[in-house]
DNA sequence: ATAGGGTTAG
């Protein structure tokens, strides 16, 4: 290693270990295998003996042409050593000479040794020159170190050298590299000439930080001047054209490539795919590939990275073996980087778990990026379990690897999980970014956190990631199901640039509230805009329609989905409309239903029909759907209870004993029903008949004022004393939903909305609690259960008293 | 004597 001997060369004694922490991760990076295969190359290029130097410089004139050509060849192959060896024995008054070092000690990645040789050679009154700055300025760039570079800006301009061509490419790309494009611009902007390198560096320079739009106006303003663009101008403007969707100059530049004959290089050629890839044109990714002449790894890795992002997943896994076959060429980390999304997508998990044995055997782990996608992976085919092992036994971590953590987490419904990880991502130092609020959101929107979320989005403002409408659409989700349609439809007004998502989004929370009518209208809205429905905005329609039983506007929607805008329905709107069809009571039209679409029907088609028999309490049908039910998933607590309950009504206890055995048998345990309501930003659970309140005298208090009326009804109609014993026990007189409604009824200021959320779905007599409270109080009540938002108001509900 | 390169996870 010569670092080392680098040190004591330069600074006698001067030990290693005052190395700032920067230098060290530079010098670490300098060593890393990913960084240094340039480097180790030049590095292991030939041993040095250290007899062969002292024989070399003995008796050897200082500044003998002898001498500088050996520094040059230990410089240039990297053998610092050995160059400052030399060098030591050389008169040092020489501008020449100090800019090889400079340059060697770049090249072998010493960049703090290239920018304190720098500083060496000023205190030693040496003279810098336009050769001197190039590879400090890079140096600093390679250190990101803006200040470092600021200071070596200045002194060049006090020296007057600010306006050399090589210099100022130099700064534009340091500035570049920094994310600092204005200074860069303003560096370009200053320059008397420009080469074909200014013009590049800045086209490249807008690129890499993220701004495809000037990118490719100043790749036009270089037409403008005449300038002709080579491959590198082909590159970073093709790459800007991928990231801003500009398909139509992406096709410019593929024509000028033509014209210039530029078209025949391999990197415009795998830069063209790429960007095609991209901009969704797969077809023409392909087109170009198929003509590359000699395709290279890369070539190969760009066109499978545009087929899995078109979803072409068979394809883009069937390059596997024809890269292999057709070039002879053996698949690297990016080919695998590239692939697992397509498993993913395709939930082909033995294939993602071969190409995770695969970089195992051939040495590829640990990859970061390698890593994040295996997470990703086993996290979209539900292994949790692998997922969590992956990310557990990973190096380095980086922010993107969290999110693809935590969104494996919620996509597999363990909220749970996913928010605790959320927390210890702050504790890492790592600061949420759009992706993570768009993956955590779902498990805030799921467990009704409405504090939580509220925060979230207070970090949203804090953070400029407002304009995105990605997020804004999740975050307005988000507070709809938490129950604040409010705040959701506030979001919604306040977008700049709503997509069809926004529109669909919206519809979707009007209907979960049951305000199909409302949902309705933002329909039309949207189609007057000029806004093109898409299958979710039918969804988000049927649901409406059906959560508010409009039933003749629900067909009339789903035959013009197929008329009117050309969209296939598929097993999702079958569901709506078999649900619509269950309000009706039409049992038999549903059964037919069911038998007439040609799908093979899933779970939530069976609970639809499920939900149908259980309003009509038709046991034989309820039957039927449960056994499919399970059939497809044996764990569905919640239809085993409803149909427990069902036969309990029509008071077949034999059937009810049946069922509770087969739940005992499979293990599976009746959910605890629970209320929960929030109270400035604390949670307070009830359950069933619940006491462990601190305030639960008031609260019963409470409830029976609300309810007195209620009962006087109730045992007018129905008294009958053995009734009654049972009755205690289980009275729903105390159900955690009322009790819940009454802690929020003297816990929140009139006028707001006493905002509940039950885990299981909302039974009967605490619905028609609910609407007599709210008629009572004169207050609104929002009780989310399991399936939807019921608003109770002045002695409705929302629902239609279909739930 | 001075230089830049295409493919990479959610």
């Amino acid at each position: 290693m010569a670092a080392p001997l680098v040190w004591r060369c330069i600074y006698g004694s001067y030990a290693p270990e005052n190395l700032s922490r920067k230098r060290m991760e530079a010098r670490n990076a300098a060593q890393a295998p990913e960084v240094s295969s340039k480097l180790r190359k030049k590095r292991s290029g030939k041993a040095t003996q250290t007899h062969e130097r002292t024989c070399l410089v003995r008796g050897v004139k200082p500044n003998s042409l002898t001498l500088l050509r050996a520094l040059k060849a230990f410089a240039d192959r990297g053998s610092m050593d050995d160059a400052l060896y030399v060098f030591e024995k050389m008169n040092r008054s020489e501008t020449y000479i100090w800019n090889v070092v400079i340059r060697g000690l770049f090249s072998s990645g010493l960049f703090q040794e290239a920018i304190e040789f720098y500083y060496k050679m000023e205190n030693e009154g040496v003279r810098s020159d336009n050769f001197t700055f190039p590879f400090v300025i890079k140096a600093c760039s390679e250190l990101l170190c803006l200040v470092e570079g600021q200071k070596i800006h200045a002194k060049l301009i006090k020296k007057g050298l600010d306006l050399d061509v090589y210099i100022c490419n130099f700064l534009i790309e340091f500035y570049a590299e920094l994310g600092l494009i204005e200074l860069a611009e303003k560096v370009f902007k200053g320059m008397d000439v420009k080469d074909m390198v200014s013009w590049n560096s800045m086209v490249s320079g807008y690129q890499a930080v993220g701004d495809g739009l000037s990118s490719l106006i100043c790749f036009r303003e270089m037409l403008d001047m005449r300038k002709k663009p080579d491959k590198f101008s082909m590159i970073s403007s093709l790459s800007a054209c991928s990231m801003e969707d500009f398909l139509r100059s992406g096709k410019e530049i593929h024509c000028q490539a033509i014209r210039s004959g530029l078209e025949l290089e391999i990197m415009v050629q795998t830069s063209l795919v790429d960007m095609y890839g991209k901009c969704g044109e797969v077809n023409y990714a392909d087109r170009v590939f198929s003509r590359i002449f000699s395709r290279n790894i890369v070539a190969w890795n760009a066109m499978i990275g545009a087929y899995s992002l078109n979803a072409h997943h068979l394809e883009s896994l069937s390059c596997l073996k024809r890269m292999q076959e057709e070039d002879n060429l053996i698949p690297d980390n990016v080919t695998m980087i590239n692939l697992l999304p397509s498993c993913s997508q395709l939930e082909a998990l033995l294939i993602g778990k071969s190409i995770h044995g695969y970089t195992i055997r051939r040495n590829h782990v640990p990859h970061i990026v390698l890593e994040t996608a295996l997470v990703d992976l086993y996290g979209k085919c539900g292994v949790l379990k692998l997922a969590e092992c992956v990310f557990g036994q990973m190096h380095e971590k980086n922010l993107v690897s969290w999110n693809a953590m935590i969104s494996a987490y919620v996509q597999n419904g363990r909220n749970g999980e996913a928010l605790d990880l959320f927390q210890d991502l702050w504790h890492v130092h790592h600061k949420p970014d759009a992706v993570t609020i768009a993956g955590i959101l779902p498990a805030y929107a799921d467990l009704a956190l409405i504090c939580e979320c509220k925060q979230v989005h207070a970090y949203i403002v804090k953070s400029e990631l407002v304009p995105n409408t990605f997020i804004s659409n999740s975050i307005m989700y988000t507070y709809a199901k938490c129950g604040d349609l409010q705040s959701a439809r506030k979001i919604f007004d306040h977008m700049i640039y709503k997509d069809v998502v926004s529109w669909n989004t919206i519809m979707m929370s009007y209907a979960i509230h049951g305000f199909g009518a409302t949902s309705i209208q933002f329909f039309s809205e949207m189609k007057e805009k000029g806004l093109e429905p898409n299958r979710s905005t039918f969804v988000s329609l049927l649901s409406s329609c059906s959560i508010s039983g409009l039933v003749d506007e629900g067909w009339e929607f789903f035959s013009s989905m197929k008329t009117q805008h050309g969209i296939d329905p598929g097993i999702e709107h079958f569901g709506c409309m078999l649900d619509l069809l269950g309000r009706t009571r039409n049992l038999d039209a549903a059964r037919h239903f069911v038998e007439e679409i040609h799908v093979v029907p899933t779970a939530r088609i069976w609970g639809s029909l499920l939900a149908a028999s259980r309003k009509s309490n038709d046991v034989v049908l309820a039957e039927l759907a449960a056994r499919e039910i399970f059939s497809l998933e044996h764990d569905n607590t919640g239809c085993y209870v409803l149909l427990a309950n069902m036969h309990a009504e029509a008071g077949r206890w034999e059937n009810v004993k049946r069922i509770k055995y087969v739940m005992e048998k499979n293990g599976i345990s009746k959910t605890i029903g629970c209320s929960t309501v929030e109270i400035s930003g604390k949670r307070h659970r009830f359950i069933n008949q619940d006491k462990s309140h601190t305030q639960k005298n008031t609260i019963y208090d409470v409830l029976d004022i609300v309810l007195r009326e209620d009962r006087y009804v109730h045992s007018l109609n129905k008294f009958r004393p053995e009734d009654l014993i049972k009755r205690r026990a289980k009275s729903p007189e105390t159900h955690s939903a009322k009790l819940a409604i009454c802690f929020g009824l003297i816990s929140t200021e009139v006028g707001n909305p006493v905002i509940v959320r039950k885990n299981t779905r909302i039974c009967e007599n605490c619905h028609n609690s609910g609407k007599k409270i709210s008629q009572f109080t004169k207050r609104e009540i929002i009780l989310r259960d399991s399936k939807m938002f019921h608003h109770f108001r002045d002695g409705s509900c929302s629902c239609r008293d279909y739930w």
